[in-house]
RNA sequence: GGAGAAAUGGCAGAGCGGUCGAAUGCGGCGGUCUUGAAAACCGUUGUCCGUUUACGCGGACCGGGGGUUCGAAUCCCUCUUUCUCCGCCA
């Protein structure tokens, strides 16, 4: 949520810089504006009559206790009337704070100064581009195919069992999930992560602060019920842990990460981008979270996009690094780096990680605070990223690395998995 | 799931329906003392909104929401959470 304050000062450069990322909020932001002028206004004349009832009543008290029933009688009179005032005026104030926090909630994150024009993925920028030397063999496989011939994924068990978009995966195929979770883990405990082991189901609260409510209801599963939704990512009770909280800048930077299940409705997907692991329903996900100062958010998504770089290093998968455009940014962020890793046989790349810095865009939803240097409270920037999402990587080693007599495992996986070579 | 108790400032813990934004203790911050530190002593110590160049002033907030009353942290209703006991259970 952009803070009021942002908006008031310049609403015309909040139209125009949210025109980058596609979105025309003229009405928008002038509704908003226009909110903002009757709220003070309202609330100046719901105060007066406030101030006066508490003298009123101070002085009634005072009456009462020297016996002048009388004097108080004709104040009773006038402080009914305030009453009745003030009632009114405080259910309007309510109303119009709650119309202007429900249009608040609807204006996207500005992009950063630095984010490429455009309007869809053709239009990112590539920051870098590792490529290792894959080379196939004839009868090389996707990775679906490998999943089937060696019996480690099974996705028709899966659709039995629950529905297309949650496979079930078997033996080493279990394995590697396991050891690509604790090897996730590992590096980012080695990185100064703290662990969180998280609730899979959260409340609308959460859903709301770290900006998957309203945006994006429809792609989370809910338990209507108890008014649950289902993770689509840790980041969202990773990053709710902070709500309502105030830190001091002495905490900064936090940094948390958590492996969980996430589940995605995925409403609309079908054909060739859905196949295999490609798009799934329920998936695997090492999230990594910070916390920082303000001053120094854009130096903390460096460290972060490197960081992600290193794991795919260490599992030697070719891999490029995108910064995303205007046009395909999303709601919250204000700048993401995509990271893509290359599947060979189906000679695609995969978005495995997204690291995006929302500056205080969830902050101000959440309400996440710290005390700075001079005692004040302001927001702090909360980022995240993916380190890593399983499914894709699972595919790339799984296609990258077959050979003649069996899928290769990288050697930094060796120690979590028990295994080398899956035949 | 059933029965009972509770929820107050960073923490602990008071609070007859009327100067209670809230005693007191601890912690934090500033100071005196000290070569330095500790102890002791003095002072200070919440968040948000509105208004103001500023000092300040006004308003809201004692788990959330609603009600009674001229007036609620204090009374009533409701929801949530926590604790104790019983039941069930990986």
């Amino acid at each position: 949520m952009l803070q009021l304050n942002t908006i008031k000062e310049d609403p015309q450069r909040i139209i125009e810089l949210l025109r980058i990322k596609n979105y025309d909020t003229d009405a928008l932001v002038n509704e908003i504006i226009a909110l903002d002028i009757k709220r003070r206004e309202t609330q100046k004349v719901l105060d007066n009559g406030l101030a006066e009832a508490n003298s009123i009543a101070k002085e009634i008290g005072i009456l009462f206790k020297s016996g002048k029933g009388k004097e108080a009688a004709v104040l009773k009179e006038r402080s009914a009337e305030l009453k009745k005032e003030t009632q009114v005026l405080g259910a309007d104030l309510g109303d119009i704070k709650q119309k202007l926090d429900e249009k608040l909630v609807l204006l996207p994150n500005l992009p950063h100064p630095d984010v490429p024009p455009g309007t869809n993925e053709e239009d990112n920028e590539l920051i870098l581009l590792k490529d290792f030397e894959i080379t196939l063999h004839d009868e090389a496989l996707p990775h679906w195919e490998l999943a089937k011939k060696y019996d480690i994924i099974d996705f028709d068990l899966g659709s039995k069992v629950s529905g297309a978009g949650f496979p079930f995966y078997k033996g080493k195929g279990a394995g590697l999930q396991r050891a690509l979770i604790n090897f996730f883990l590992k590096e980012a405990t080695d990185a100064g992560y703290t662990e969180y082991q998280t609730p899979l189901f959260v409340n609308e609260d959460s859903a709301y602060g770290t900006g998957q409510l309203p945006d994006k209801d429809g792609q989370m599963y809910h338990i209507t019920e108890d008014n649950f939704y289902l993770i689509p990512t840790a980041e969202v009770p990773l990053t709710n842990i902070y709500r309502d909280v105030i830190l001091n800048h002495q905490d900064l930077p936090v940094k948390n990460a958590a492996y969980s299940n996430c589940f995605r409705r995925e409403a609309g997907s079908y054909g060739k981008d859905v196949r295999g692991l490609n798009r799934l329903h329920q998936f695997d996900k090492v999230e990594i979270v910070q916390i920082v100062h303000p001053d120094h958010s854009y130096e903390v998504l460096e460290e972060m996009r490197d960081y992600v770089a290193s794991l795919l290093e260490k599992l030697k998968l070719p891999y490029r690094i995108v910064k995303l455009c205007g046009g395909d940014l999303s709601f919250t962020a204000a700048m993401t780096c995509d990271f893509e890793v290359f599947s060979a046989a189906q000679k695609r790349w995969l978005e495995v990680s997204s690291v995006s810095n929302f500056e205080a865009f969830q902050s101000n939803r959440m309400k996440l605070r710290f005390r700075n240097e001079n005692g004040k409270t302001q927001l702090a920037h909360t980022l995240n990223g993916s380190a890593l999402a399983l499914p894709r990587i699972v595919a790339a080693l799984l296609e990258n690395n077959q050979q003649t007599d069996g899928i290769r495992i990288p050697e930094v996986l060796h120690k979590y998995s028990g295994f080398d070579i899956i035949s």
